[in-house]
DNA sequence: CTCGAAATCTGTATCGTTACAGAATTTACA
DNA sequence: TGTAAATTCTGTAACGATACAGATTTCGAG
């Protein structure tokens, strides 16, 4: 009761949404003791922490995250670093929605930042330097990847989707790629197929890499040791890859299977085989990864192994809180093959 | 000279990010006088403004987001909030980039903000109780949207992906679905169709009507008044759509030409038509909106209209920071129809 | 009954920016 | 030359939150 008449700094607060002010008001309380009583720090007494915590649902107050952003840097933003170019087909609206599911029931938002492939330092720096988010997510990794030396060396909590051959620890997620190579030679060898050909991902990626090792380790244990590397990859115009398809499909030594590395490759190429008068899944087969039931509904012909983008970007989103609560990084790896 | 010794409570600042502090130290000036520089007041002189602006940007000054944010109220940033059920299968990440590409230049970041369908409600109210967004972009407009309503009587900035029938005027970009479906009608007329059928988007939302009354209308126009009107929506599984293509397609009355609504849907329909052992083409022909050129490539059976997803996200970012500018709504409603 | 420690609360300063009211200087004109 | 008006700059306070240093009260030990 004394409380409230000493308290003469904490006037009526007006209008509009409630801040700390406000209950510090409603409660006779200081407002430092209602911000700490809010974060139950030690120093505050249960009853009054009770009371706090009561009003402050009552009233339904929102910590304003401009003041808390401005005192303690602290901007509980989560951006995701994307290349605007790429023809993802989806891939990305999966992807934020994984993450949009791993930071509900969290203070984060997520904020999207483009870049273009001409510089893909330019969003990284831009966030670092203004301190713009507490977290990133990147994509698109390559074997030697700029981003991730100049994040390490900042500090800041990162995670990747896909790997670097850096031999720097940091939280990432990757599909691994090695073992879909591996498994879909093996499904085009149980189905008689001799001559097995690779349709690789862009070749600055690192997991492109992955994909031809485990591409060559199965032709290799399963006899084979002839193959086609197609230079094409998946992130030319579909009328390349098609193109490629009518070609190749009509050599006199063509692939009679191809392992993809896409959904949008695979369809390129089997457009540009029956082109050259081939029958898919007689003449010859193609896997894929795919990322819905597209393809499964659509052309049954082509073989398919799931990749799931949205459980990648959750995981993702929570490897990048756990790094922003410091945990060890070497925990928040990820290599995942679902089949 | 003389200012910089009177101006004695501008101290040396600390490294880090440089602040309107660090401009004021290094030109002599006032924290004021720098702020209202570098917004070009009129209360500044030529001189003095030059002299800001060249530090501002040797130093590499970014004004801080929390620090307008708190003085001003003013975010910076955008919000598009999405359901993140809806499969779209890239449609989304194409609006997302068209977003990007419009706030490219601008101060504005953008901040994808889910909801359940449960509750459409529930992310606005969030949005605009605690101010963290200058504008939103909403979609799957309903004839009677709750979310417009509460949208403008709070006078909040917003634009809408889709129309309303509530005769409130609003920014918004919309496909022209009406015109849509009376050239989809008279394309498979043009192929000689006599039963056609429209498999339409989900009834409650608005675009759903429109499409519905240029489907009606086109039959009418060539005299035909027959028609089928299928109660399975868009936004069904992948696995009842396909189902009732093969049902619908088993039937002696099956039509012979079907308007759809989206791609996914006509894949759906298409695969049903199949089993039901009918020739895309043919025996039936299929007519759908398309968003890449997915279906272009892979099953040119299929008669395809290009919506562009990219370019709406563009129109709806414009429009929502036109009316945060104070622009009058009535010019910021754009129907487009594109082919 | 006194003293110090523990428990609990408080005010002040600060983050970076801008609104506001006012101060200093220059210019214009009688 | 004197004075009002225009021009150009200034400091202070505030937005909402938290770090910090202190203030007050309670309580146990001597």
């Amino acid at each position: 009761m004394a409380l409230r008449e000493k308290n003469k700094r904490v006037s009526e607060p007006s209008d509009g949404q409630p801040t700390l002010k406000t209950i510090a008001f409603l409660t006779g309380l200081g407002v430092t003791t209602v911000s700490r009583a809010l974060k139950d720090g030690p120093e505050i007494g249960l009853e009054t922490k009770e009371r706090v915590r009561l009003i402050a649902k009552q009233i339904g107050y929102r910590p304003n995250r401009a003041g808390v952003r401005l005192r303690t840097g602290k901007t509980n933003v989560i951006s995701l670093v994307l290349n605007t170019h790429e023809d993802t087909r989806g891939l990305v609206s999966e992807m934020v929605y994984g993450i949009t599911e791993a930071l509900k029931d969290t203070p984060y938002h997520l904020v999207i930042t483009p870049y273009s492939l001409d510089d893909p330092m330019e969003p990284i720096r831009y966030i670092v330097e203004t301190r713009s988010a507490d977290g990133v997510i990147i994509s698109r990794m390559e074997a030697y990847d700029r981003r991730v030396k100049y994040l390490m060396e900042q500090n800041f909590p990162f995670a990747t989707h896909g790997r670097t051959d850096m031999g720097l620890v940091h939280p990432w997620h990757d599909y691994d790629n090695e073992t879909y190579a591996r498994c879909a030679v093996t499904t085009l060898a149980e189905r008689g197929r001799k001559r097995i050909a690779l349709n690789g991902p862009p070749k600055n990626l690192f997991y492109a890499t992955h994909m031809r090792a485990g591409f060559e380790s199965a032709l290799k244990k399963i006899g084979f040791d002839e193959y086609l590397w197609e230079s094409r990859d998946v992130d030319s115009p579909m009328e390349a890859i098609r193109q490629l398809g009518f070609e190749v499909g009509s050599r006199s030594d063509r692939p009679d299977g191809v392992v993809c590395s896409s959904p949008l490759s695979a369809l390129g190429l089997a457009s540009g085989f029956e082109l050259a008068g081939l029958k898919i899944g007689t003449d010859i087969d193609l896997v894929t990864k795919n990322t819905g039931q597209l393809l499964t509904w659509y052309k049954p012909e082509i073989l398919t192994i799931t990749e799931d983008f949205r459980a990648a970007g959750r995981d993702l989103a929570r490897a990048v809180l756990a790094r922003i609560d410091g945990a060890d990084p070497s925990t928040l790896q990820n290599l995942v093959y679902e089949n």
